[in-house]
RNA sequence: GCUGGCGUAGCUCAACUGGCAGAGCAGCUGAUUUGUAAUCAGCAGGUUGCGGGUUCAUUUCCUGUCGCCAGCUCCA
């Protein structure tokens, strides 16, 4: 009998070939270990514990607490899901596919009658006992045609669909009680370890993910290896619940969408319109230092330009549709682009003026479909902090790293220093030579690498007229959203026939650069809203202060205290409603004002304020002067 | 756009299978003059998203439409 040897933690022992994972487990770990492993990797292979090993090499238990252990698990979860489907609603559901995914697991389902949310909880309820049933999951390897007749008969069209594109000669299959899936696997021993699992919710989707397929029923669910863990994800639901921009934006009077004035349409209300004044006016002065020039465009232009642009043949069913005003066809502005290439035309350039950099907070109108829309995340109107960058080949790499430099201290000073920074580079589909494209792609590369940026290269993913870096900031609870973008562009200059004077006295073509750092002023406020959970820093707060006195005897010495603040520039409020204290400073808590000032007799006689702090701490009583300066000391600004 | 769910007072939510639409908070008025997260009382607040239908009668059932939510698709 031949032997195989497998290399554990440096050391080796050897096994008759054939022996399960589990029997070589037996050999190799402690009992503690082996309880906790759900599956093996030997070398590159994940196997199953009851998987008979022909091949030696570096075995390494997959233990509970590792990443694929999680999903091993989930997937798992899915496949009891599906059989407790079956179970239920028995043959007419045709089963489609059923991954783990980064936070649980979900199954497509095909059914005539759609799930309702009482359907999930006997869902989940016959996935109990199913799993106290402890099935093993059992794996059985055939031909690809024994599968498809199996398939066939079982009447699984997606399952059979799914091995008509499988090359491979012998695919393999899980049985777990009653029900058998086409799945790769590994998965865990038994069903029995499912106990902490959880189905969420329900929703539509396509058949493998294109909008022509059939709509599927999909049911998501998560799983976790015990009780604790599942209640501790449950509980960051509520809390991402608890930031919803949504939900903040109306108790906190940020802004309003209204049905009469149209979805994905935006109302500033005052406080949020302070704030995106501050955030505005920061932009600018940053903007100013560092060299960038503003410009203001308008909002709707002959449809001419856009046709010139490029823009209506390719995003053209993304654009509001055309108003015609005296005979001509005019456009609302899905981009500032073609606008400030306008202004560039209106002279002649000099490469000794190069690079020019032109910025501006430009609002922009995309139809999204309805179903796009999402608060302030995904909108119809917005304003995208803008800024276009005409220049010549040979400037790119430094321009970029400057940008890059701007770029990160500007999300820093909101907050955002976690990122995670793509490169895309040249799609199928592209414009340009392939030098140029060779020359960008490079220039971004060195300066992300001159900046120290680590990146992941998403290979043709670049827009078709240049490559493109994206970063993605991480909010407070982790999650990722897409602001910042810059783009290299040989299209529109191109377009546009844009030139410049050379050294040489001929005429060039410059290259320009597009770039947002904060993307849209809508969706970077809804995720400063969620990431701060409404409680902004001082600088950003729309009410820094307010004052609350303690009865009608200080009346005139809170107009004092506020009259004084106010032309330190200090954006302070007065309470001065007949009520009491405890009851002021519960609403201005609620309103998540970052400093109350207490007012009373004491106070009002020496001249001071008592500070109190939004996380309820006290500062010693101090004069409203000091009070500004500490107030304003405490910003970027 | 697609699938499913949901639209009741400014907000959060009630109203059993069709039978006069109700509460808390917010608002207004009055009393209370109060020291670190809600003082008490009274008043007012609605074409139940909108249109059509069924019915003696609809917030409730049917239908169309608009919007919202969860996803899918899309996001220059």
């Amino acid at each position: 009998m031949s032997q195989i040897t497998l290399t554990l933690a440096g050391e080796s022992k050897t096994f008759p070939a054939g022996i399960t994972a589990a029997e070589a487990l037996k050999e190799l770990v402690s009992g503690k270990v082996r309880k906790q492993t759900v599956a093996v990797r030997v070398n590159d292979a994940l196997l199953d514990l009851s998987a008979p090993l022909t091949a030696g090499g570096l075995f390494v238990p997959i233990t509970e607490d590792q990443p694929e252990a999680l999903a091993i698990l989930r997937h798992s979860a899915a496949h009891l899901m599906a059989e407790a489907v079956l179970d239920l609603f028995g043959e007419r559901v045709k089963v489609a596919i059923g991954p783990a995914t980064d936070d649980g697991f979900y199954y497509d389902f095909d059914r005539e009658q759609p799930f309702t949310p009482d359907d999930l909880e006997r869902i989940e309820a016959r996935m109990a006992e199913l799993a106290a049933a402890r099935a093993p999951f059992q794996r059985e390897e055939m031909s690809r045609e024994a599968a498809l007749d199996f398939f066939a008969k079982q009447g699984q069209p997606y399952k059979v669909e799914l091995l008509h594109e499988i090359e491979a000669e012998t695919v393999s299959l899980y049985r777990q009680g009653g029900f058998v899936d086409l799945c790769r696997g590994p998965h865990l021993p038994d069903s029995g370890r499912l106990q902490a699992v959880k189905l969420l919710r329900l929703a539509g989707a396509y058949w493998r993910g294109d909008e022509k397929n059939k709509m599927l029923q999909r049911i998501y669910g998560t799983a976790f290896f015990d009780q604790k863990e599942l209640k501790k994800y449950l509980n960051q639901l509520e809390e991402a619940k608890k930031r919803d921009h949504r939900k903040l934006g109306r108790e906190l009077e940020l802004f309003t969408i209204q049905d009469q004035i149209g979805p994905g349409l935006i109302l500033w209300q005052p406080k949020g319109a302070m704030l995106r004044r501050i955030i505005e006016d920061y932009w600018r002065e940053e903007h100013y230092r560092h060299d960038y020039e503003l410009l203001y465009t308008p909002h709707i232009a002959r449809r001419d330009l856009w046709q010139t642009s490029g823009h209506l043949d390719f995003y053209g069913e993304n654009m509001f549709s055309a108003m015609e005003i005296e005979e001509v066809q005019y456009q609302l502005k899905p981009m500032n682009c073609p606008f400030h290439i306008a202004i560039y035309k209106a002279r002649k350039w000099s490469y000794r003026e190069f690079p020019v950099r032109w910025c501006e907070l430009g609002t922009v109108y995309r139809f999204e479909k309805t179903g796009a829309l999402h608060g302030l995340m995904r909108v119809r109107g917005f304003t995208q902090d803008d800024a276009h960058i005409f220049c010549r080949p040979d400037h790119l790499e430094d321009e970029i790293f400057r940008i890059l430099d701007l770029n990160l201290h500007v999300l820093k000073t909101f907050g955002f220093s976690d990122y995670d920074i793509y490169l895309s580079t040249r799609p199928e589909k592209y414009v340009g030579s392939d030098e140029h494209w060779q020359q960008a792609t490079n220039a971004l590369k060195l300066a992300l690498e001159k900046k120290g940026l680590a990146y992941t290269v998403d290979p043709g993913e670049g827009v078709f007229y240049g490559p493109k870096i994206d970063i993605k900031i991480k909010d407070v609870i982790g999650r990722a959203w897409q602001c910042s973008t810059i783009q290299v562009d040989f299209n529109l200059p191109e377009r546009f026939e844009l030139g410049y004077t050379g050294e040489d006295g001929a005429e060039h073509r410059p290259i320009m650069i597009h770039r947002a750092l904060m993307g849209s002023l809508e969706r970077f406020f809804g995720v400063l809203i969620e990431h701060y959970a409404g409680a902004f820093p001082v600088w950003l707060a729309p009410v820094q202060a307010r004052i609350c006195n303690i009865t009608d005897a200080q009346l005139d010495y809170v107009e004092k205290v506020y009259r004084e603040l106010r032309r330190a520039g200090i954006r302070v409020e007065k309470d001065s409603r007949n009520e009491k204290l405890n009851y002021k400073i519960r609403e201005a808590q609620v309103q998540k004002i970052p400093y109350m000032l207490i007012v009373g007799d004491k106070e009002a006689a020496e001249g001071t304020v008592t500070v109190r702090l939004r996380d309820g701490q006290n500062l010693p009583p101090m004069p409203p002067a000091e009070f500004a300066a500490l107030v304003r000391g405490d910003g970027p600004i």
